[in-house]
DNA sequence: GACAGATAGTCAGACGTCTAATTAATATCG
DNA sequence: CGATATTAATTAGACGTCTGACTATCTGTC
């Protein structure tokens, strides 16, 4: 088995092990590997909005918004949950996405504390072009692994995430 | 072999793979996992410095310092690029480690447009604090894995990597 | 039925980052 | 030698997020 080719990870750690013997390196490689391809993942994300009126912000929410299981139809503070923001940083997002005309508030008529967001047909279309590209920006950047070798690595993050999660 | 655990991961992508046929669970499932896994470990690392005067940042410019090449001396577009940040932004880095005692800026006499950073002491106290604390989060975040596991994960991290940075 | 406590959403202020423009010093070349 | 280009660092203004305070509405209990 051929011994596989150094990345910039690799030269990263190797320079700093010298300096402390408590390291390990298959630790520090796995975290700066994953740290290095979401936040690529991460900008390329939001260069494909560049140039455009709309952020990935934008169709982030509208993806939340469409995969409620009421479809269509959400509070604010669901969506800020499914997106893994505060409901201060959903609020800015909706002002946004209300004044573009992508979702519109409307007060709940049962519980008045809630607002209703559903989104417009352009921020369904919006949705539609964002959910194509962006699963193709994934696909690429995993495209360097075979089918098994996604599998193995997907195994493994899992059992990662479910330690992380208290089992 | 038994069937591993659903994570809630698997919840999310099972939650939406219906209303789209073409998306692979596979990609879908090991980019989420990652972004989940490296945001756990970021909101780790503020945590770590809440209730002091001291942030993340501040000890992550530290060790991008103490590890230069020339230990010890770096300027700020060493340290941003080490950091994998502008320097606009490593300007305001430096700013705080600067106002707070942890690093000098001196102007390199040889050439005056270049500014030298230099850890004081103090800087010195925080980094050696942070990296110990650093690598046992590190550590305690992967340790739902086997040393075998592990290896594997980073290998095929690293086939990742590089397929990232164009062979 | 009134009142204390919980809950939904928003607002205010701070933080860290970004891009683009600016200032200062050095390099290059006719 | 002087004009121009390049390079280093900073500044200005924007963005998205956060925490913590605040308003409005609902719930439960006496």
């Amino acid at each position: 088995m051929a011994r596989a080719r150094q990345d910039s990870v690799d030269r990263h750690v190797a320079r700093w092990s010298g300096l402390l013997e408590d390291m390990d390196p298959e630790v520090e490689g796995a975290v700066t590997r994953m740290q290095a391809i979401t936040k690529r993942l991460k900008a390329d994300d939001h260069a494909s909005y560049a140039g455009t009126d709309d952020t990935i912000e934008d169709y982030r929410t509208l993806h939340a918004l469409m995969i409620q299981p009421y479809p269509e139809e959400a509070t604010p503070a669901q969506l800020a949950d499914a997106c893994g923001v505060t409901r201060a940083a959903m609020t800015s997002r909706l002002d946004r996405l209300v004044q573009r005309g992508h979702a519109t508030r409307e007060v709940d008529p049962i519980d008045r504390r809630r607002i209703l967001i559903r989104p417009t047909p352009s921020g369904r279309t919006l949705w539609e072009k964002g959910i194509e590209a962006g699963m193709a920006r994934e696909k690429a950047a995993l495209s360097g692994l075979s089918a098994k070798e996604l599998a193995t690595l997907n195994g493994l993050l899992r059992k990662v995430v479910l330690h992380l999660e208290g089992d």
